[in-house]
RNA sequence: GGCGUGUUGGUCAAUCGGUUAAGACGCCUCCCUUUCACGGAGGAAUGACGGGUUCGAUUCCCGUACAUGCUACCA
């Protein structure tokens, strides 16, 4: 049977990490599988829909590398891939489980079942939950006389149907990542399984779209652990339990700090982004940053994020997305969580730098330039990513480590040549720079000769003067080797920064 | 509270009963570098606790503790 695996999301706001590295780990199994990458949107909420998530969704994916086989615009053979467009397929599989006994009808106000509750939770031992202990004392189809029922439905009395969990049976599933996990059915609730507003609660939804689309195996976050039997016994009830996926629960991503979920507040307390991309509220417009604005590169950030709760066992770190495709193996995930760690994130990205060639570093590079205003020669930008990648962590450090190939710089580190200079110094700089007007060979090392010989000739130490160069020419104490910056910048323009100092002295 | 899941250095982690308990990030020291980095060499730092099982437990089992997830007509 072919594999086919899932990433279903509801469009709600940006996308987390956690998010991307299930559509990683989809994806990743997928393609080792030679199976299909499906992307269903689950939009069964419609308090919480937001617009624009969608496509936000799927730009991070693309922008990942980790585009689906079949999604909602990229359609396929079982479209269409929006729950909310599938509403009736899940009614009729509600009344078939009510028609069989599997599930009721539940006429409750919110205002009953949250009485039900306070009432319950003065007990010590209750379950405080609609459940096998408390459904008889309920409005529903169990407690209602049929005829009441029949009325009450009639009347187009607002009504969710609820699954009907057995009692004292254990619920047992084969956890890809956990083994064997088991629930006693006791302590389940009656989840909802269709809302008032006929439109059905995760629960119902993943495992009619599950089936119906053939999912074989199912990747989801480790919070979904304890609904699982509710899942279980649906595909038992539907009488779908032979072709039900097999369940793997992923570890979740912790906050660095303290422990818990890392959530969008962490990100913002402690600095780093949590979503993949930029994400702006439609309502507020506040924006949260994203990994690939904050200057990640997309196979890095996907690196990075395979490495918190997997590994390949031989001790390497950094893989291309390639080859995590031929690697991975879901036998070496994890079961406990992992604490995000934003330092070795950029670490991440700093090796995937260095492993980048310079035309593709510069092709990522411009947009972060260009956004500080300074439109690059191509061939120049080029051969700059290639001298400065090793001191760059995030795209954005390609501009604020060469952006004086560029434009003249700001002199920020002006002190450092004023506190030791002298007459000595500003003749040598007005005599090479004179001499420079008449030099033909612009390459370093003919630069650097000639420097040495006048050093010598005004009775200098080379270390006196290469300091300020590198002041006048850079702006500040950083950055490749000066001659190497002289040749890019060119004579002409190593001349007026020398002269553009020496003025303002 | 109940139920589920988890627990090797500060963090990510290897180990599939026998090791001086890898490696990486970060941190510290030194080297290289007439700047800043890169790089190189070192260093500090780990099996939550208590019982078993075993000739031998980080590894298997059971408790305890701690952490975390869930307990919505949200996913």
């Amino acid at each position: 049977m072919k594999v086919r695996v899932r990433f279903a999301p509801s469009p709600t706001g940006g996308l987390h990490l956690g998010g991307v590295r299930t559509v990683l780990f989809n994806y990743l199994f997928a393609r080792a599988h030679g199976g299909d990458f499906i992307l269903r949107i689950e939009d069964t909420d419609q308090g919480r829909f937001v617009p624009g998530a969608e496509q936000y969704i799927m730009d991070c994916l693309t922008w990942c590398g980790l585009e689906p086989d079949e999604s909602p615009v990229k359609g396929g053979p079982h479209m269409p891939y929006r729950q909310s467009e599938r509403k009736a397929m899940y009614q009729q599989y509600a009344q078939q489980l009510v028609a069989a006994g599997y599930a009721y009808y539940a006429f409750d106000t919110p205002e009953e079942i949250e009485t039900m509750r306070t009432a319950h939770r003065k007990d010590e031992h209750s379950h405080a939950q609609y459940d096998g202990n408390t459904r008889m004392h309920m409005k529903n189809s169990l407690t209602l006389p049929e005829a009441t029922v029949q009325q009450l439905l009639a009347d187009k009395t607002p009504y969710v149907v609820r699954i009907k969990v057995p009692a004292n049976t254990t619920v047992t599933l084969n956890d890809m990542i956990r083994g064997e996990v088991s629930f006693d059915s006791s302590l389940v609730d009656d989840k909802v399984l269709l809302k008032a507003d006929g439109m059905p609660t995760y629960h119902l939804a993943v495992v009619v779209d599950d089936y119906l689309m053939q999912i074989t195996h199912a990747f989801r976050g480790e919070e979904w652990l304890p609904s699982a039997p509710v899942h279980v016994l649906l595909w038992e009830y539907l009488g779908w339990k032979d072709q039900m996926p097999q369940w793997a629960h992923l570890p979740l991503i912790l906050k660095p700090d303290g422990n818990g979920k890392l959530s969008k507040r962490d990100g913002d307390r402690l600095g780093f982004p949590v979503f993949a991309m930029n994400w702006t509220d439609p309502k507020t417009n506040e924006v949260t940053a994203g990994f690939r604005e904050i200057g990640f590169m997309p196979e890095a950030f996907v690196n990075m994020l395979a490495m918190l709760g997997w590994n390949d066992g031989t001790g390497q770190e950094v893989f291309s997305l390639k080859e995590l495709t031929e690697k991975f193996a879901i036998e070496r995930i994890h079961k406990g969580g992992a604490k995000f760690d934003y330092e070795k994130a950029k670490w991440f990205n700093h090796q995937h730098i260095q492993r980048t060639d310079d035309q593709t570093l510069a092709r990522l590079a411009r947009p972060f330039m260009e956004a500080k205003g300074i439109t690059a020669d191509e061939a120049l930008l080029v051969k700059v990513a290639g001298l400065i990648k090793d001191r760059c962590t995030l795209l954005p450090d390609f501009y604020t480590q060469g952006h004086f190939f560029f434009a003249t710089p700001e002199v920020t580190e002006m002190a450092a040549i004023t506190e030791k200079w002298n007459a000595q110094k500003q003749a040598f700089f007005e005599g090479w720079s004179a001499a420079l007007a008449t030099q033909a060979n612009a390459d370093a090392a003919a630069l650097e000769a000639s420097f040495n010989e006048h050093v010598q000739q005004h009775g200098l130490k080379k270390g006196d003067v290469m300091l300020p160069l590198r002041i006048m020419l850079v702006g500040g104490k950083y950055g490749p080797g000066v001659f190497a910056i002289a040749e890019l910048i060119g004579i002409t323009e190593t001349i007026n920064r020398i002269t553009a100092v020496l003025r303002s002295i």
